[in-house]
DNA sequence: GAGTGGTCTAGACCACAGG
DNA sequence: CTGTGGTCTAGACCACTCG
């Protein structure tokens, strides 16, 4: 591990149990002196802190904490949300439907595809504790994914389109919204069709930049509420 | 503006215009070099490119375009998301109800302040083209902003806590969820009942990192989509 | 003016990807 | 092995805050 994180991670755990919110830090030369590391490198350890959110700096006066408490931590875990996190790397889920479509121009806005490819829908149903919490519909490219609505049925689909491809897919935008569930994820989600579903629009690319996967999770918002931490 | 900045702008339009999806930047060497600049500062410059969302790192590999949409500089400005900078910072707003309340046990796992302390609450009514768009709860310790009951009418309240009483509030951290609107919340958003209505709880501090306001903003599900930046 | 964070330069070496 | 990005050090000066 990198000087940088380890110092980084050290002083995570000093400010959660030796600051309080409103404490200034030490200055970055004495952190640096003590840490008998650059100022540089000190530095990049803070802006750690600085882009989770923990602290502020404040140009002339000192470096601030704003956030010391202990979900920090799950908070920088899951990049994004923790319920992103559920949606898609956890392993309850199975595929419920698949059908084949091709892009027309509306879909193309949405869902950046060109218009003309042909895709694979997938639909998938993520439970936790045996209950459906959000059912998510994934977009596939079908000619960057041959075999895969054959092979995959269950666990997580970008585990498998990593191990079965070598595709390292990657999050590129998530767009929230919310509104009354169609009857059929009404049904799937076992919910009450007043009950709203928090609506995620995500597009994911491969390491080479190319869209793979456009996908719109439907989440009950009775179970859900979406962490989005702030830069 | 710092040089960094300068050539994270250029660097910025001749992707939009040069480059496609997929393209690889050329090398930080070769960038260095033209903006005759140290590769470090380059590298800060395409640091601003990677936080945005625009470019990714390969290690080994180079770096490559993974967004180069006009949009993207949207996306850029609010940092955070447009639709928060529509709840937050335009001016179209005013002051619909106002009270005082005491926080409670629960109220204080919510807001973050502490139990006992004497809350002013502002709800504020957002339009765009003269349409109702958004209504938010804002809570504010009354002890910190005196006066404020009495003068602030419209307008953005964080422009107004700053010019009046110093106070640069930030955003700490954000909770999205959705549920269907009370018939208050319908009757200001002159909507439906069964439309339903994004929540946005945020959790604001001063440049002190002393919490000032929790607010609670609620936005018709059929004119908003909340667009999140990933890191 | 003293102290803090912000930026820039210079040079070095390491770790990874790919021919 | 070459080229790429990743990290670290060293030293300098600037911009801001506050007493």
């Amino acid at each position: 591990m990198a000087i940088y994180q380890q110092v980084a991670k050290i002083l995570e755990g000093e400010i959660r149990t030796n600051f309080k919110v409103g404490d200034f830090l030490p200055s970055e030369w004495a952190l640096a002196k003590r840490f008998s590391v650059n100022r540089h490198t000190l530095r990049r350890a803070v802006d750690e802190l600085v882009h989770s959110g923990m602290v502020l700096r404040q140009h002339g006066r000192g470096t601030i904490v704003v956030d010391n408490r202990i979900e920090y931590s799950i908070r920088k875990r899951a990049r994004f949300t923790e319920s992103l996190k559920e949606m898609g790397l956890k392993p309850e889920a199975r595929v419920v439907r698949q059908s084949l479509t091709q892009v027309d121009e509306a879909f193309s806005r949405d869902s950046g595809f060109l218009p003309g490819t042909n895709l694979l829908e997938l639909c998938t149903l993520r439970t936790v504790d045996g209950e459906p919490i959000c059912i998510i519909s994934h977009f596939l490219d079908i000619e960057l994914v041959p075999g895969l609505a054959d092979q995959y049925r269950e666990g997580s689909l970008h585990a498998y389109l990593e191990s079965t491809y070598g595709y390292q897919v990657q999050r590129r935008a998530g767009y929230v919204s919310a509104r009354l569930p169609d009857s059929e994820d009404a049904t799937w989600l076992n919910c009450s069709q007043m009950l709203p579903v928090l609506v995620v629009r995500s597009h994911n690319i491969t390491q080479t930049g190319k869209p793979i996967e456009y996908s719109v999770s439907r989440s009950r918002s009775d179970r859900f509420e979406m962490k989005v931490a702030m830069l």
